[in-house]
DNA sequence: AATGGTCGCAACCGCAGCAGC
DNA sequence: GGCTGCTGCGGTTGCGACCAT
């Protein structure tokens, strides 16, 4: 037996509200506050489900909220808030006077994400896309395939897509690749890669569709060396005796994949402080290991990263831009 | 002008947390 | 402690507007 429904579903309206209702709800609410959701409709006058009648208001009719466009400021607030939130949009939403959670959520969506994607800007960990494909290429070892090619999946499936459709270049597992993944640390570089389409020298691109096949590849190899197991059997099966994943996750000396791990869309605030702080060490650890300088510094309000010389500043005027 | 695709916003859905009983 | 109802939240969907062909 679930729980009772919030209204009776065959005798409400739904979809858009009209101008009459909106004023109906307004005038209610004037009078008699936002007591009680569910006796609002009722009370008001009006068809509509207590909950689509509490979306209306705190989305839209509410007096103090902003409807234009959101400002350069306001856009910057948010960029630098998800880094260290995620998706906690009512936070972000709290930060910013007359916006919403929703509003806050459908700009993150519709544009702030794809600016940073088209910026070359992971818009999950906020990490430049060549700063995590060369992780993918030179920092870990064949143990951990599996989950990196979950993380690699996760992480730029979107981008992928979009670069993939909007640029209309052929992704194939080019045997190319495969024959670098089994040698690490010789990621290609866009010198060494003979494009199908010279027009389309990505760098980007090609450093995905590199980590991607060495993933993939890896990953095969771990499918059948231990005879077909789940990524789940990685954390504790014995095919881990070198190196237990787990561990890797959970280690103080913090991984870079930890934001990586992080599902999509479902990063929790304190994750992703841990994740931002366990980043902090670990990448000047990595600095070390691999020989490439990676800073990630707050500076006030800005965040820049380098990476392999390039310097991305979320302060400046135009977000994410390229100083380098 | 017609059609199909894309974009952006508003609204809906389901779940979790919380309070009251 | 368990149940019920309300509210808040984040993810997803619907649909109109716009654009390209």
């Amino acid at each position: 037996m679930g729980r009772i429904p919030c209204c009776e579903k065959d005798n409400v309206k739904r979809g858009q509200w009209t101008p009459e209702e909106d004023h109906k709800l307004s005038s209610y609410i004037a009078q008699h506050g936002t007591r009680n959701w569910r006796l609002i409709p009722k009370h008001a006058g009006l068809h509509r489900c207590g909950k689509s009648c509490r979306l209306r208001w705190t989305n839209y009719l509410r007096p103090d909220l902003k409807h234009g466009q959101f400002s350069e400021a306001e856009e910057q607030i948010i960029v630098t808030l998800h880094s260290v939130l995620g998706n906690r949009w009512s936070v972000i939403a709290a930060q910013l006077p007359g916006r919403t959670d929703n509003d806050v959520k459908n700009h993150w969506n519709t544009k702030l994400r794809k600016k940073l994607s088209g910026m070359g800007i992971d818009p999950v960990t906020h990490k430049p896309f060549s700063h995590l494909i060369s992780e993918i290429a030179t920092t870990l070892s064949p143990p951990q395939a599996p989950h990196l090619a979950e993380a690699a999946l996760g992480c730029f499936k979107d981008e992928m897509l979009h670069l993939l459709t909007k640029k209309r270049i052929g992704f194939q597992f080019h045997q190319q690749f495969v024959n670098m993944a089994s040698t690490p640390n010789n990621a290609p570089s866009t010198s060494h890669v003979k494009h199908e389409d010279n027009s389309y020298k990505d760098d980007t691109i090609e450093k995905i569709k590199y980590g991607l096949s060495r993933a993939i590849k890896e990953s095969d190899k771990n499918w059948v060396t231990s005879g077909g197991a789940t990524s789940s059997h990685f954390h504790d099966n014995g095919g881990f005796n070198n190196y237990n994943f787990a561990n890797l996750l959970n280690d103080e000396e913090g991984s870079p994949w930890n934001q990586s791990l992080c599902s999509g869309s479902t990063c929790t605030a304190g994750g992703e402080l841990q994740h931002q702080q366990q980043n902090k060490k670990s990448s000047n650890e990595n600095c070390e290991d691999s020989g490439k300088e990676i800073v990630v510094t707050r500076n006030g309000s800005s965040t820049m990263f380098n990476s392999d010389c390039v310097l991305w500043d979320i302060s400046s005027d135009d977000l994410m831009n390229t100083m380098v």
